[in-house]
Formats: structure tokens, sequence, C-alpha cells
DNA sequence: AAACCAATTGAAATCGATTTCTACAGATTT
DNA sequence: AAATCTGTAGAAATCGATTTCAATTGGTTT
């Protein structure tokens, strides 16, 4: 079908391994012995074969990205930040979506051997330690987006501060009772970013002289209709009702909102709500909302990985990127 | 590192053509062997080395999914439906993202070798019949989803009946001034629903013996900011404003929703906006839409193409999918 | 001019499978 | 009992690169 290696050597007159070099450029090769190889490659119309080299190399060229990609928009604006340094690339991308902890770990076991990337990147989710040091046995690096497991390397934002920033500003604008909506019991698949959000929430409250109250902190599986559910719960109370609410992503505040909506509560006159994400979705609703650099993390992560993969070793580290506050429309003082 | 085929061979006493025969069940081996070789894979713990094989039998066990996904949020949805069959396939899923009619090309050009994937799913994009060919040289199969392309076998839905229901859910309510937000001129990156959109548009203005208006039709970028700028440029004029606009795109809905809501029109009392796609915003904004069967499209196409590497060959088709008017908040009657 | 060294380069081994080709056993036919 | 099949299975070629090893060349050193 189409030349190989060998006929590009004949053509040229010079044995493979000169062909070879002069692909990879190794070792020296004369310039006139070079030029008369690039000729032939030229003439040919030759171009390698990823296959084989990946087999006699022991690279795949490959990297794996590992996520739960469609349990929120967030994962894919991440993703597009990866793809656009990845695309770059020599390295192709090969994605591995999770649903579930099995998956996850049937995942892994497919990846150890080398066969399908070179390194990984996981978003949200990550490899157990134990799951980790196989990986390292295999030389293959991983970074991990948006989480903080310390064994790994892994780009994260300040979650906890994050989670400050939003209930800090709800503070300032005078409300008091101010409920918190999120996945927090789950856990699952290593993420700890809902966590530290909460951390922070419980932060800002106790450096305000309030205490935290339970029955406003409720937490749900993921999407818009559990925030819908959550949101009802805190909203349909006619006294003790949260003036704000603390959502740990904009799509449960969408969820929230429609409570809010269904229950004829006016935002923001009656109630504030503030996001997490700022993902599209957030504009159009003239949401407040935390914005996280989900694409600059991926942008970051990818990056890294490729350094990593070209040889490049740091200390384990953790690389922190900042979130920011997004005043909107769903915010305000509350009416007193 | 890990055992080899020839390690299992010796290990069973038997030649490793034997142990392929075995691991391939290609031609016939007396079950006492079989089971010795079966015996010894499990022994040594045997994974075979897809790289090696994918060397020897020429087949990548890759499907490459071309697409550009970040410019809607609808081909994420058609992506989950695609790895959802690819998951539980032997296949892994490789993406190439494309942003330009250069890079279209590009990622064309580097997957006519079979070397990066052994059949092709694209998005919204797709071939020419000169680059098609080459693929069919190649004995790589091509599915395109949302296009329609007539030398490709193709998944997509019915969209000039799709802009029929939108225009005459509006023309039954009793609009008479109905835009049509779109990017239609573009067609570029050989994607065609927005002309057939388009067609429905015009076909049901005719039935209802109007007059079609070229003033109330316009075309731009995508994003939800070229949604905002057209519907402000419809909504700006005072005289012969539209009392309903049809937008191609959710995405482009909520712009126009945008620009109604600076230039203080009320929707729905003032202006029906209807969108296409059915994202998940859509419900948060309450948007009247249609519904495409997106993640439906995506099982379809990887099922599809999957039958076509297991060898079956069917007849170049078109298969079609049905949109479903969904009815919510943003269109109603006009004040008259 | 002999000895030596460095830069080049070809030949051959290797990566780990698949697949063809051939050989051998035992069963069946004549 | 000789001849012919048929079912099994081993040996070797193949896929298309990389990489090691050894050989050659030419230039330098003494």
């Amino acid at each position: 079908m189409s030349a190989t290696i060998r006929d590009v050597a004949k053509r040229a007159g010079v044995g493979v391994g000169t062909v070879s070099r002069v692909l990879n450029d190794h070792s020296a090769v004369r310039a006139s012995t070079r030029q008369r190889v690039l000729d032939a490659i030229k003439e040919l119309n030759y171009v390698p074969s990823q296959t084989a080299r990946r087999l006699s190399s022991g690279k795949t060229m490959m990297i794996g990205l590992v996520a739960p990609f469609f349990t929120t928009p967030s994962v894919v604006e991440r993703l597009r930040g990866i793809e656009s340094v990845i695309g770059e690339s020599d390295y192709d991308l090969t994605i591995f979506n999770v649903e579930s902890e099995d998956g996850l770990r049937d995942c892994f076991q497919a990846l150890y051997g080398r066969e399908k990337a070179d390194g990984l990147i996981t978003i949200s989710v990550g490899p157990t330690e134990a799951e980790y040091l196989r990986f390292q046995n295999a030389n293959m690096p991983v970074i991990m987006i948006d989480g903080d497991l310390p064994y790994l390397n892994r780009v994260s934002v300040d979650d906890t501060f994050g989670g400050l920033q939003a209930t800090q500003h709800l503070l300032k604008l005078g409300h008091t009772r101010i409920g918190f909506v999120s996945d927090l019991d789950k856990e699952r698949l290593g993420n700890h970013s809902t966590a530290d959000r909460f951390l922070g929430y419980q932060q800002a409250l106790t450096r305000a002289g309030l205490e935290v109250d339970n029955g406003l902190i409720l937490a749900g599986e993921h999407g818009r209709h559990a925030g819908y559910e959550m949101g009802f719960r805190l909203l349909f109370q006619v006294e003790g009702r949260p003036t704000a609410i603390v959502c740990t992503s904009d799509t449960y505040a969408t969820g929230v909102l429609q409570a809010a909506y269904e229950l004829d509560i006016d935002v923001p006159y009656e109630l504030s709500v503030i996001g997490y994400d700022d993902i599209e979705m957030a504009k159009a609703l003239n949401l407040t909302t935390l914005h996280q650099p989900l694409f600059e993390s991926g942008v970051l992560g990818a990056n890294w990985l490729l350094d990593q993969l070209a040889g490049e070793t740091t200390e384990m580290e953790k690389r922190v990127l900042a979130t920011k506050l997004v005043l909107r429309g769903t915010t305000t003082r509350p009416v007193s």
C-alpha cells in the first residue's frame, strides 16, 4: 500500500537504520546523506507507521483522559482546555468515561499496561494510592485536575477560599441565614472539592460570629433536578427560611432558581442565590457565581503532563489556580 | 516485564501459533491443548499486547470521532450517546477536535492511513467526496451524525420538518411577522442542517399564504453573543418588529432573550421565542424549543459503525430521527 | 607511514503478536 | 496393506519501525 521505511532506504541507497536516524534525528547523519533520505521520503510521500513505531519504541503517543464527562458541564470546559494543548502536540487524546466507582477501577485496570496511553490526565476522579504506584512502576505520569489526592501531581482551585468568597459576599450584603446546597456526603470518586467549599462556608460564618445551622445545609445527587429539590426544601418553610443560598455548582443554582420561581419568591430581593463554576448558562441566567478557571486548568494540566512525558521530573506538587467572584443579578442585600 | 505470547507457548509446551489460535479461536485446536494454553495464560496472568496485535493484524481497535466539540453543547450530548456504546465495546474512542476548515482537512489527512482509527464518526462535519473515497479505499467506514452529505452513511434529524414544526407552532398561535436567527450563510464544514431548517421555515410561511420577508432573516456567527446581536437588530426597530423569532439553536435563543430583556420587551407577551436542540439550558430558561434526539443520534451512529466494522455492509443510507416540539414558557399568542 | 580515533552507516536483532506453510498423526478409503 | 484425507500444531515469515553492534571511512596524531 503506502511506502515503508525499507522502500525509502532502497530509494536513497542507504540502510533502514539511517532512515530511522534521520526521522528521529538521534545520532549524527552526514548532511549529504540526510538530504538524500529526505528527498526519498518526499518522492515516495512516505509517512512512518505509528503502529510500528509504537511496537518498537514502546510508546503509544496517546494520552488517556479519565473523567466523568457527563455529570457536569464543567468537565467539558476543562476538556476543551486539555484538547487545545494536546491537539497541538504529537499526542492523540483517548477518552475514558467513568460513571461509577466500579467503572473507574476497571478503567485504571485497563490502563496499567501502557498499551493505551503513555500518560494520564484525570478530572475530578483519581487512582487510589496503590493504583497510582502501579502507574509509577509502569513509568506513566498522571496529572489530576480538580482533586486533591496528596500522592498525585494535581491542579486544583482553592475551593476552600472559593466557598469563603461566596459566603463572605453574602455576609457583607447583610445576610445571616445562608443555605448551602451541595453533593457533600457523596465525596465519591475521590473528589474533595465540595468538602473544601463547605469548609470555606463554615469559616466565613464562624469568622462573622455566626453559628452553622445544620438545617440550612443540604446534600443530594448531581444535576439540576436535585438542586431544585433541595431548593424547594429550603424555601418551602416559611419561618426561618434562608435569605440567601450558596450552591456548589451553577447547575444546582438553576434548580434553586426554579424552585424559587415556583414558590413565587423573588430573586434577588427575597432570595439571593450564588452559584459556582461560571458555566455558559450562568451568563444567560444572570447568575452571580464563583468563576473557576476551568479552561485554564485543562491547559495547565495538559502542559504539565507533556513536560513530564518529555522527561522533566518535578517534586510531587499541587498547583493551585484562583477562583474569582463574578457579580451578576441574583444577589443583593436582604429586605429587612 | 509482563508475559508475552512466547512465554505462554513455552509454559504450555506448544508453539506461539497455537496460542494465537486459542486467543482468536480461528481454526480448530484440540480441546485438551486449548485447555493447557488457557491454563498457562491464567497462570502467567497474560494479557496480549494491543500494540503488537495492531501491527500484525492491521487493526487499531480505535474509533475516531471528528467534531467541532466546543461550538455547541449539543455536540457533547451526541458524544455522550456515542461513548455509551463504544465504551461497552472492544474499541476505544479517540477524539479529534476541529475548529476550522483547514483543521478539518488536516484531520482527515492524518486519518487516511488507518493508523489512528479503524472507522470514523463525524458530527456536523464531514469529508468531501474525494476524501471519502480515500477512506473507502482504505476500507474505513465513516458515519456522519447531523449532516446530509449524500455520499455518506448518515444519521440526521428531519431538519426541514423541524423548521416547519417550529414555524407552524408560531403561525398557529397567530403570529405573522416571524424572524429567523441562524448561521445560515455559513454552511461551512459540510453541515446543511441550518439550510434545511430554513427550508421548513419557508414552507410553513408559504403554506400559510405569507410572504417571506428577508428583513426578518438574519445569519451570523455561532454562539450566544451572535444571537444577542441578531436579536437586537431584529427587535431594535420599532415599526415592523417581529412578534416571534425562530432560532436555529437554543444558544441563539438565549442571546435573543437577553436582547429582548435589555430592550424591555416582555417575553412571551410581546415576543415569542422558540429555540432548537433542547439543551439543558432550555429547561432552565423555560424555553420553548424543538427537541432533537441528540443522545439517541450518537447511540444510533455508534452502533451502526460497529456493525460495519463487524463486516456488515448496507446500502448507502440516511437514517432519520424525528424532532419533537417542546412547549414551554417563551411562546404564546401575540397581543393584538 | 603506522597507529589511532571519531564520525557514519549498514546489517541484523528486536518489539509481540498474526498468519501462512508444512509436517505429522490418526482415521478412512480402496 | 497401501493410499488418501482430515484435523492439529509447530516453524518461520511478516507487519514496520527502533536500536544495538560491528565495520568502514576519513582525518589526526605521532
